[in-house]
DNA sequence: ATGTAAATATTCACCAATAAACATCGAGCC
DNA sequence: GGCTCGATGTTTATTGGTGAATATTTACAT
């Protein structure tokens, strides 16, 4: 399970570091994509296939259903972790997500997001008075 | 079942020496992240365990949800304890709490909580005085 | 009260992770 | 052939995490 949030910066040639925490359960050959939100999303190679055998069964006449295959799979890109454990970011994946030089990457469960770190803070921010309200509900559930 | 409250003391490297009252139950690799009231949560694995389990039961499609997953597990943090019973705080979760050199641990029931001193004081003052009638409130939930 | 052991605080030293700069290689172009 | 550019690989410095050793305090038993 991916946790945490780090903050780390590109090299000038677009090269993303790693947190040495995610690499040993995020394999070597994970998959980066666009992600909701104006973030990316990175899976482990078993974690994307299985997404992808999702995404096969459900109806394809439903036009969201192929605007949502074609959103996700014609962004997607293999990921490489060389042996600095760094991955190189996608001119475009970059546009997307808005990022420039410094990146928050944090753990999601089964997999991992990077943001620019303006939006992340931004998003947190924006949800964070619903936030305690859910957590309250939470903790009435006994939590 | 964690009770008490102790007065600890962060070193130069932010790692807080648990209580060895607290050790036993907590295990070996607990788990710190964000509570309530600018208070940190630190549970047991197996507390987290079906903390997650009921995260994953509650309706992915509601946007609020996605964005609680990201607020809980992006702040959470794996905390193991060394052979000294120290665990390494986080700076974001030091933030957060709003912790310098000094952190209250106080054991309740199913978890421990980390508190700056000076918000547990004040925490507790600010409801000293109405402890009465909040009994009395209780009392009509059932206990 | 005093000695003993356990718990906690503090300091120092070392190693791993990261950032940044630099080097190498190959493809395409002039 | 020589040049440029992009991609990939290597090296080094700095930072932060990790471990060990010692000092100090507290609790307990005699």
């Amino acid at each position: 399970m991916f946790i945490g949030e780090y903050l780390h910066s590109l090299d000038t040639k677009s090269r993303l570091t790693i947190p040495a925490k995610f690499r040993p359960e995020l394999g070597v050959l994970p998959i980066v994509t666009k992600g909701l939100d104006n973030c990316l999303f990175l899976f482990p190679t078993e974690e994307w296939n299985s997404i992808v055998e999702k995404l096969k069964s459900l109806p394809l006449g439903k036009p969201e259903v192929r605007a949502f295959s074609r959103f996700f799979l014609s962004a997607a890109a293999e990921a490489e972790i060389d042996k600095q454990g760094r991955i190189v970011l996608p001119t475009s994946l970059k546009e997307h997500a808005g990022i420039d030089k410094e990146v928050a990457v944090v753990g999601v469960s089964n997999r991992i997001e990077i943001w620019e770190p303006g939006k992340w803070q931004e998003y947190m921010q924006s949800y964070s008075s619903s936030i305690t309200e859910i957590a309250e509900k939470l903790v009435d559930l006994g939590i």
